[in-house]
DNA sequence: CGTCCGCTTGACTCAGATCAAACTTGGTGG
DNA sequence: CCACCAAGTTTGATCTGAGTCAAGCGGACG
C-alpha cells in the first residue's frame, strides 16, 4: 500500500536537488509550493524557542516525505535545515494534491502512509517513556524483530533515546546472560 | 479542518458503547468491522511481547479516534483496552470509508487530521529524547504555550516523561528564580 | 601503513526515580 | 457547619541507572 504511494509519487515530475549540510528547505511561513522527499542524507524539521532555542520536531532521513502537513497548509509552520548533505526530491505540492483528490488509490495509499508514521511514532513515544536501556531495548525488539549487524547499532542508540555506551553495555550483559543459561 | 472531520463522523450513525475498565475494544486479528472514537475516559493500543510483557503503542484520551490504521486494514494489529471506565462512539468503519472516497472535503479533513497526530507524535518523541526535566519542560512550552491550572500538572508529568515530583521541583524552582530576578 | 569509525570497557558523577510524610483543596455526607 | 476523604502538591532523604569523559581495540578502506 505504501509502496503504491511511492510509485505514485514516481511518475509525478520532480526535481532532484542536493543541499549541502545546513541548508534551510524552506522557513516558517513560507508559503508552500513544493514537497520533499529525501533521498539520501538526513534532515530536521525546527521550531525556535522564544530565546532562540532550537526544538526539533522531525528527524527525517532517507526514504522520507519531509513535512506531510503542508500538503495542505498554505505556510509552513516550522523551519527545516539539511543536518548533512542531502538530496531531495521537489514535487509540486499542487501536483499532489490533483492526485490526491482525483484518484482514490492514491487518497488511500495517502491516507495508510500517514497512519502508518502515526503508530511508527506513537510507537516510538511510548518506548522513550520507559526509564531503563533494558526495557527500552526490549519495546524496539518487539517492534523490530532483530538488532542488525554490528555497523548500526550507534544509530539505534540514538532511536532509543540513550548514549551508545549504555546500549553497549546491555547488549554485552545479555550475551552474558545468554551464554549463563 | 479538523473540526470539519468531526462535523462529518458526527453524521454519521452511531452507537455510545460504555466499556467498564479493563474491558477490550477489540484483540489483535480480530477482522476490523467498526471504528471507535473515546469520548470519556482512556483507553490504551498494546502488544504483546513475546514473554507476555505488554508494550503500549498508544494511549487514547477523550476525543480521538482509536486506531487509525485500522480505516484501511482488515484485521486489527494491536490490542486495545479500556485503562478507565470509557465511554465510545462506535461507528461503522464502512460508512467512514465510503465517506473518505465519496466526498473529498472529508478525505482532505482525514488527512489534515492524521498529518497533525503524526507532528504531536513526532514532537512528544524528541521531546522524551532530552535528558531533562528542565529541557522537556521547555519543550513542552514552546509546543503548548503556558501551564494548565494546578489540577493538571501530573498529568504533564506522564506527557513529558518524568515523575510528578521531579516536575513539582522543576516548577518550584522556576518560580524561585522568576522572583528573584 | 595510517586513519577513521564503531565498538569496548572503566571510573566518576549526578539528575531524577522512589519511598515517605505532611499539607492544601474541594467535595461529600452527616 | 464540621468531620472526613481523595487527589494533587510539596518537601526531604536515599539510591541507582545511565551520561560523560577517557583510553584502548579492531576492522575497513584509501
Amino acid at each position: 500500500m505504501i509502496d503504491i504511494m511511492w510509485e505514485f509519487l514516481e511518475k509525478l515530475r520532480q526535481v532532484e536537488r542536493p543541499l549541502p549540510e545546513g541548508e534551510y528547505f524552506f522557513h516558517r511561513n513560507d508559503p508552500v509550493r513544493s514537497m520533499f522527499v529525501v533521498v539520501a542524507g538526513s534532515a530536521q524539521l525546527i521550531r525556535h524557542h522564544r530565546d532562540g532555542r532550537p526544538i526539533v520536531l522531525q528527524r527525517a532521513s532517507a526514504g522520507s516525505v519531509l513535512a506531510e502537513a503542508s500538503l495542505f497548509t498554505s505556510v509552513y509552520h516550522c523551519d527545516a535545515i539539511a543536518t548533512s548533505a542531502v538530496v531531495a526530491r521537489v514535487i509540486s505540492r499542487a501536483a499532489i494534491q490533483h492526485l490526491f483528490f482525483s484518484n482514490q488509490d492514491f487518497a488511500k495509499a495517502w491516507a495508510v502512509y500517514l497512519a502508518d508514521e502515526v503508530r511508527g511514532a506513537r510507537m516510538r513515544a511510548e518506548l522513550l517513556t520507559l526509564k531503563t536501556v533494558s526495557e527500552r531495548l526490549d519495546a524496539w525488539l518487539a517492534d523490530k524483530g532483530r538488532l542488525p549487524q554490528k555497523g548500526g547499532w550507534k544509530a539505534i542508540a540514538q532511536e532509543i533515546g540513550t548514549s551508545p555506551e549504555a546500549l553497549y553495555r546491555e547488549i554485552a550483559r545479555r550475551k552474558g546472560k545468554a551464554l549463563s543459561r
